[in-house]
RNA sequence: GCGCCCGUGGCUCAAUUGGAUAGAGCAUCGGACUUCGGAUCCGAGGGUUGGGGGUUCGAGUCCCUCCGGGCGCGCCA
């Protein structure tokens, strides 16, 4: 329906450029949800945004575009109204709505994903947590946005990479090799090292398999310390439905890159030796950095810089890093650093997460690395899917109550909520309602009681769309969510641009909660379930003939492209869209 | 002290990047239903978008200022 609409628009827009009317080239599109219903189908500013730029007011640029709109030889519009300062109120034909239905059908799991956008290579950073320690639940956030943001970007068209930058170098590793050989020997972990269970079980998972490495040189012992908490940081991922392209080492660097970096920042005069240290110099944008210390150790900040430039060396057009909001004072110093080596600083972009908290028992665990009480990721998985006795459950809370919120807004991610099976859970909500779509569906086909009408080859879900059938498709609220379907693409692209994997679980939400409501007005206020229901079946035993089935057909095609596009943006979440819901033990 | 982010009904959050009368969900109140998947559906009340000033046709959104909160400002990562 947008499509046919915007092409309209683009017509009447060169129309209007012919006859004399100084358009811009490119001029700004955005249609919208009217407010309510009644006002039509779609809703666009046009003639506001650009009044300025053609010199006319914006009432009157309306009056004419709705003009030559309805006048277009083949309008797809059945109805154009100006509205307040220039808006204009577009409804469309039933033909060109219902289209939408033939769209969706034909593209099917393809709906919503955009052509490929050439130009754009996105090389997308997340997690990179230290590989010292398992994930907690701070690194799920970013696992997660950094996963769906990878997916929607990717759905709009753009190539898209995902790495994780594993510090396999410097001091914290050497501190988990100590820390494990300290558990080794039965003494207590060394001033700033790791206390955590997983340190003890390290230590136990070494003597039984590589006792050697124990007892010999902190290197080789380190590698492995990496090798096997990593083993586990890919496990946890996995579980939450992660898949990285590649595990990028800071070690690598060492092959000559990072000092490649350095080198080229010296060329540039970037560099100054101060107080024994090699300094970065800021400029205006930012303070003096240290790249390599008195004790002739590189900082971390020398080796992300060489990693970055390499991204772009390596044909990365823009990169997207997820990080905590903590780092936010990082940025500056970054973007100042890849422009003193000539590159482009504001290829790099950064979205900053706020903060997780974990509620149990309706009361806030507070976590902190002093505390040393970090709740695991894998603990968290584990007692959603024990709770609700479904594996997978965990993932999907975890990842739709994350996504249920701006990343720049602190979460609360409570277990008791993440663990109901009610609709007070919206996990819950979104996937009991992709069940219902199937089950009416699966009612069709296969149910006991409409066996008659099967029988008699009047009950069956079309393939395709066509003429006869669609027209039955009447009711308003058919019309409302085959709008909000034909909507979806045009928000996988906003969403993607904005860098919001959140849009995309508000519009779930959304989509179920008119799905509930329709659907429930369907047989209460219209009267008009898709099936015959018991009390029909009952009342007259000629109810096989006496059905309409066209209409019943009809909404059965309706329903079944409403479950491909609500099935799609699960998918995009990541969550799975089940066909039925297992129901749980209670009574 | 300097810098960045945030402040939206009682609570938790949105707001298509400057567009219409700021929207949902909980909670409260009223009504309907109790058969296609689970307390569902319809409606009502509730707001000076922290305060003030400015920019323009138009501001929750941009600028200034004050108040309140978070974070950062290391030869840590």
């Amino acid at each position: 329906m947008r499509s046919r609409v915007r092409e309209a628009f683009h017509e009447v827009f060169t129309q209007l450029r012919a006859e004399g009317l100084d358009l811009p080239e490119s001029v700004p599109l955005v249609l919208e949800k009217p407010r309510r219903a009644e006002l039509g189908d779609l809703a666009t500013n046009v003639a506001l945004a650009v009044a300025k730029a053609v010199g006319r007011p914006p009432r009157a640029l309306a009056e004419a575009l709705c003009g030559a709109l309805l006048a277009l030889p083949d309008t797809p519009f059945a109805a154009v109204e100006v509205a307040g300062p220039g808006f204009l109120n577009l409804r469309v034909k039933d033909r060109v709505v219902l289209a939408v239905l033939g769209e969706v059908l034909a593209q099917g799991e393809r709906y919503g994903q955009h052509p490929p956008v050439p130009g754009e290579r996105v090389l997308l950073e997340f997690v990179s947590a230290n590989p010292t320690g398992p994930l907690h639940l701070a690194h799920a956030r970013g696992a997660v946005v950094g996963d769906v943001l990878a997916r929607l970007l990717r759905a709009a068209g753009l190539a898209v990479e995902t790495e994780y930058y594993v510090n396999d170098l410097g001091a914290q590793v050497l501190k988990l090799a100590a820390s494990v050989r300290a558990a080794h020997l039965g003494e207590p972990p060394p001033e700033g090292g790791y206390g955590g269970a997983y340190v003890a079980e390290l230590a136990q998972a070494l003597r039984a398999s590589a006792p050697a490495l124990l007892d010999g040189p902190d290197g080789p012992l380190a590698e492995r310390c990496v090798e096997e908490v990593l083993g586990g940081i890919r496990r946890t991922l996995d579980r939450l439905g992660i898949h990285f392209a590649r595990f990028f080492s800071e070690r690598s660097l060492g092959d000559g890159r990072l000092e490649a970096t350095l080198d080229a920042l010296a060329s540039g005069g970037h560099l100054e030796a101060r107080d024994g240290a090699l300094f970065f110099r800021g400029g205006d944008t930012d303070k003096d950095r240290v790249l390599r210390k008195s004790s002739g150790d590189l900082t971390y900040f020398a080796s992300d810089l060489a990693y970055h430039r390499d991204k772009l060396a390596r044909g990365h057009t823009r990169l997207v890093d997820v990080w905590g909001a903590d780092h936010h004072g990082y940025i500056p110093r970054m973007r100042a650093g890849l422009e003193a080596l000539g590159l482009p600083g504001e290829a790099f972009e950064v979205l900053l997460l706020q903060m997780v908290k974990l509620l149990k028992d309706g009361k806030e665990v507070r976590m902190g690395k002093r505390l040393g009480n970090f709740i695991t990721v894998d603990e968290v998985l584990d007692e959603v899917d024990e709770a609700t006795g479904h594996p997978g459950a965990g993932r999907d809370a975890l990842r739709f109550l994350i996504l249920a919120r701006s990343h720049e807004s602190p979460v609360e991610f409570d277990l008791a909520v993440a663990s109901a099976q009610s609709v007070e859970n919206p996990v819950f909500y979104a996937q009991m309602t992709h069940a219902r779509m199937c089950s009416i569906l699966h009612r069709a086909e296969h149910s006991e009681e409409l066996l008659p009408a099967r029988e008699a080859g009047v009950l069956y879900v079309p393939d395709a769309p066509d003429p006869v059938l669609v027209e039955k498709l009447t009711l308003p609220e058919e019309r409302a969510i085959l709008a909000a379907c034909d909507a979806f693409p045009e928000l996988v692209r906003e969403a993607a641009e904005a860098r919001a994997p959140h849009r995309v679980a508000f519009w779930a939400l959304e989509f179920a909660q008119g799905f509930a409501s329709y659907f429930t007005r369907m047989q209460r206020v219209h009267d008009a379930p898709i099936l015959p229901q018991k009390g029909v079946r009952e009342a007259d035993p000629g109810w096989v003939r006496a059905w309409d089935w066209e209409t019943t057909r009809a909404r059965l095609l309706w329903l079944r492209a409403v479950r491909q596009v609500y099935a799609n943006a699960l998918a995009l979440l990541g969550v799975e869209a089940p066909t039925r819901m297992t129901r749980s033990a209670e009574p």
